[in-house]
RNA sequence: UGCCCGGUGGUGUAGAGGUAGCACAGCGGACUUUGGCUCCGCUGACCCAGGUUCGAAUCCUGGCCGGGCAGCCA
């Protein structure tokens, strides 16, 4: 079989879609939705989920609802709700008059729930739930029929209204859908349909105390909201089959169920369960601690949505169990960043500079490029005076061989600036170098040599007369481990965390520029990486977040001398 | 031990009977007023065994390995 037109490859999520289009089905319909249950904030797995669900939408022409799964009053609150929709829009997808709650359709669910037991597909259970378990059998043994199961429609009728009506307590009765005990899949062992629970819902508050369950709620919701496709992770795929029997038995809109594995990620945990136990023990500030793979956290860190957006799109869809390094989320960041962030000079671990040359007090203004991928963004002044800082590492008394930066006797760039050489090295009693005497040659203003000379290297330097004090945060993988998980026996996944996760640095040099930078807004420190004002910021009090560090060639021949 | 799903370079993902491609990572080089960016090159994969076929990653059979399922969670 040839083809000469070529299609544009898909997943195969997209793949079915399209075949369903072309087959007609639902006119060639297609509408998506993404429910998320309100018990926690989003991760960059949803954000793959959710990118999924409203992009296919649109490229077959069809629309994404968000649905609140929200059926279980015990976990979920409206805090999360109002977050979700906010990681949601930040990610830039839009469900516009689309906002939609399971607990919506409570009315609904329960007329449907009650059509099920006249027909007599359904009924009261009153086995306690371990009595439940028991005659469920196992995964080798058939069930067996619990003696409830051939109660009288009436009385069922009966028991389900009194269920209703708050007449018992809390696991005293439960409905079940009637299908077969001895099925191979045990999700259609009589699966539960209602459970009793006393306890405030966060929309519907105490109006209902039985609670549908998801096998339930789940088809009916999508049914009623004409979604074609019903996209979900791989532990669904065993609920397929009650899925469409749910809505087979109702005779509602054939919704169809398309499962997908779920995404995880390297040097990370990626589940709300291990999230929130990190939050609780407090090995992170907070869900938005920028070490979190939440979306908040990211967002907060300088992650911007377009990169976000991209990873999920590089990352693909499939049904096999997979890992994605977490250097594939960190070169989408820096390719978006690269082209649209505006470059800037921080010094982080400042060393004194003492340019012998120029007279004390004389400041001369120097023009610097905002940004080399984009010059629209136009350039600035920058001071350049007597003294000055440079990064630490950019000076060495004793430098290995591929060193190319500055050593006593050198001649090197300052960026934007004048070349200088350095003709003394100052240290303290305990021959720590404090202090560097150096000359610069004022023929080379904006950084390059009339004569022709040339430099090996560039370093970037603020001006002590003008430079602004900062608290600068860099984060490095939470977790040391590629798998957290996988840990030796007796060991805890814990075990792993990265004890260098974050280093905060105090006392560093920033152009004066900075000040006017507003939160979140991302900056190139050049040669150094991507970082943003964090909210912990205040009037006197510069913090900036390392969204991401620049490749560091030096530092992988650094590394590779060290092995 | 029952049922379901899945195995393509280090990682992720294409491939639908006809040259195994792309991205990230790694390595080497060019360029460079960021040891950034960009560009060029390289390394590197079809779980195994049979079968069908002129031809198999793809179809069939059998193994092996991995994942999921026994909530009144989702």
């Amino acid at each position: 079989m040839t083809t000469t037109d070529s299609k544009p490859s898909t997943d195969f999520v997209r793949q079915a879609i399209a075949d369903d289009v072309a087959k007609g089905k639902n006119d060639g319909h297609v509408h998506t939705r993404f429910p998320p249950e309100p018990n926690g904030y989003l991760h960059v797995g949803h954000a793959t989920a959710i990118a999924l669900n409203f992009m296919a939408a649109e490229e077959f022409g069809g629309k994404c609802n968000l649905r609140f799964d929200d059926t279980n009053p015990t976990k979920e609150e409206t805090e999360y709700v109002e977050g979700q929709m906010e990681d949601i829009r930040w990610l830039g997808f839009d469900w516009e008059d689309r906002l939609y709650f399971a607990s919506d359709y409570f009315d609904q669910l329960y007329e449907y729930a009650v059509q099920l037991i006249r027909e007599g597909k359904a009924y009261v259970e009153e086995l306690n739930a371990e009595d439940v378990r028991e005659y469920r059998g196992t995964l080798t043994e058939p069930g067996r029929d619990s003696p409830y199961r051939d109660r009288p429609i009436k009385e069922n009728l009966m028991l389900f209204e009194g269920m209703r009506e708050g007449e018992f307590d809390d696991g005293a009765y439960v409905l079940r859908a009637k299908i077969d005990m001895t099925s191979p899949n045990i999700n259609m062992r009589d699966p539960t349909m209602y459970r009793i629970r006393k306890v405030e819902h966060h929309r519907t508050g105490d109006e209902w105390c039985i609670y549908p369950m998801y096998d339930f709620a789940h088809p009916v919701s999508d049914a009623i909201e004409g979604v074609t496709h019903s996209l979900c992770s791989l532990e669904y795929e065993d609920h397929r089959p009650l899925y469409n029997w749910f809505l087979e038995e109702l005779d509602l809109f054939r919704s169809r169920q398309i499962e997908f594995a779920r995404f995880n990620m390297s040097h990370t945990v990626i589940s709300k369960r291990w999230l929130a136990q990190l939050v609780d023990n407090g090995d992170v500030t907070g869900w938005d601690d920028p070490r979190m793979p939440t979306l908040r956290a990211l967002r907060r860190k300088g992650y911007t949505p377009e990169a976000v957006r991209d990873f999920c799109a590089k990352v693909g869809i499939g049904k096999t169990n997979a890992t994605t390094e977490m250097a594939l989320l960190e070169s989408c960041i820096r390719e978006h960043l690269n082209k649209s962030a505006l470059r800037r000079m921080a010094v982080l671990k400042p060393l004194k500079v003492v340019i012998e040359n120029v007279p004390e007090g004389e400041i001369d203004y120097l023009d610097a490029g905002n940004n080399p991928e984009d010059i629209t963004a136009g350039t600035r002044k920058v001071a350049f005076s007597r003294t000055l800082y440079i990064e630490r590492d950019d000076f060495m008394e004793d430098p290995p061989r591929r060193f190319y930066r500055l050593t006593l006797g050198r001649e090197v760039r300052l960026r934007y600036g004048y070349f200088i050489k350095c003709t003394e090295v100052i240290k303290n009693d305990s021959g720590e170098v404090v202090e560097l005497r150096c000359t610069y040659d004022p023929n080379t203003r904006g950084g390059s040599a009339p004569d022709g000379r040339k430099v090996r290297a560039t370093l970037h330097w603020v001006s002590a007369d003008t430079a602004l004090d900062a608290e600068v945060r860099l984060y490095e993988h939470l977790f040391a481990a590629a798998n957290p998980h996988d840990v030796p026996i007796g060991g805890d996944w814990r075990d792993s965390l990265n004890p260098d996760s974050l280093t905060t640095l105090f006392g560093c040099k920033v152009e004066p520029s900075l000040k006017d930078a507003s939160i979140g807004e991302s900056v190139q420190f050049e040669r150094q990486g991507y970082f943003c004002l964090d909210p912990d910021m205040s009037d006197d009090h510069l913090v900036f977040n390392r969204t991401v560090p620049l490749r560091d060639t030096w530092a992988r021949i650094q590394k590779q001398g060290t092995r």
